[in-house]
DNA sequence: CATTATACATAAGAAAGTTATGTATATTTG
DNA sequence: CAAATATACATAACTTTCTTATGTATAATG
């Protein structure tokens, strides 16, 4: 039986905010124990967004204007909604096409673009 | 006249390992400043690898049994060329399978997997 | 001869994560 | 129904891994 590895927590740090700010732009809203599992489900358990770097995370993105916040209550539970500002959405797009970039010349320096078929 | 970019510095993070043991694998022996050096011009000089982060990072895999060095000189300056031992073989094949993969998944989170022509 | 390029090295600081801990409510299970 | 697990937030201490700054020295160039 085959045991899916996370990747290395190396490769998240400067990917994380991207990705945040990319589901935002994608979803319209979400909280953030919700963001942590959808990607945990996207990437099929192999990116696991702790709290500890997610929750900081957002408080910066807010502090800086990119996103803003609601509070719903279910029950007496809180769950703090987070939505693209306008000039987050600017961040979101500049940041994915970055990413976007940074890949191709990943491939390019790792040479990984073979057009043949690989395992 | 576009100037080129270089791309955000949490970036790199993560993937200097990766690239250096590739071009170690690939080029079979290589000095400190000619990895920065090759690393500027496949990039089109989006990434410029520092001093600070190539030679700890060099000595630590040394450290580690990744590489092994020997000195030539050219005139009275000294050149410290470093080469993959088998271990350190692997560890670049690992690390460039690991990338890999996590490009692989990043462009299906950040849906990137467009069939059509993009700019 | 002054500047730039080559070539190494390391220390101080910043950024961005992990790990650990804390609080509290809701749901599932034995 | 009690205990365990899941949901949901938050923050502090620590680690890793860069950047920035500094230092030394030789070679080439204008």
């Amino acid at each position: 039986m085959y045991i899916c590895p996370m990747y290395s927590s190396e490769l998240l740090k400067g990917t994380l905010k991207t990705i945040v700010l990319n589901l935002l732009k994608e979803q319209g809203k979400m909280y953030g124990y919700e963001i942590t599992q959808r990607v945990k489900m996207l990437s099929s358990d192999k990116i696991q967004i702790t709290e500890g770097a997610l929750y900081p995370l957002l408080h910066a993105l807010e502090k800086q204007g990119d996103v803003t916040t609601h509070e719903e209550f279910i029950g007496k539970r809180v769950r703090k909604y987070y939505s693209l500002t306008e000039k987050g959405t600017v961040s979101a797009n500049e940041k994915v096409n970055e990413l976007s970039d940074f890949m191709l010349t990943l491939r390019f320096l790792l040479n990984l673009d073979s057009t043949s078929a690989n395992g």
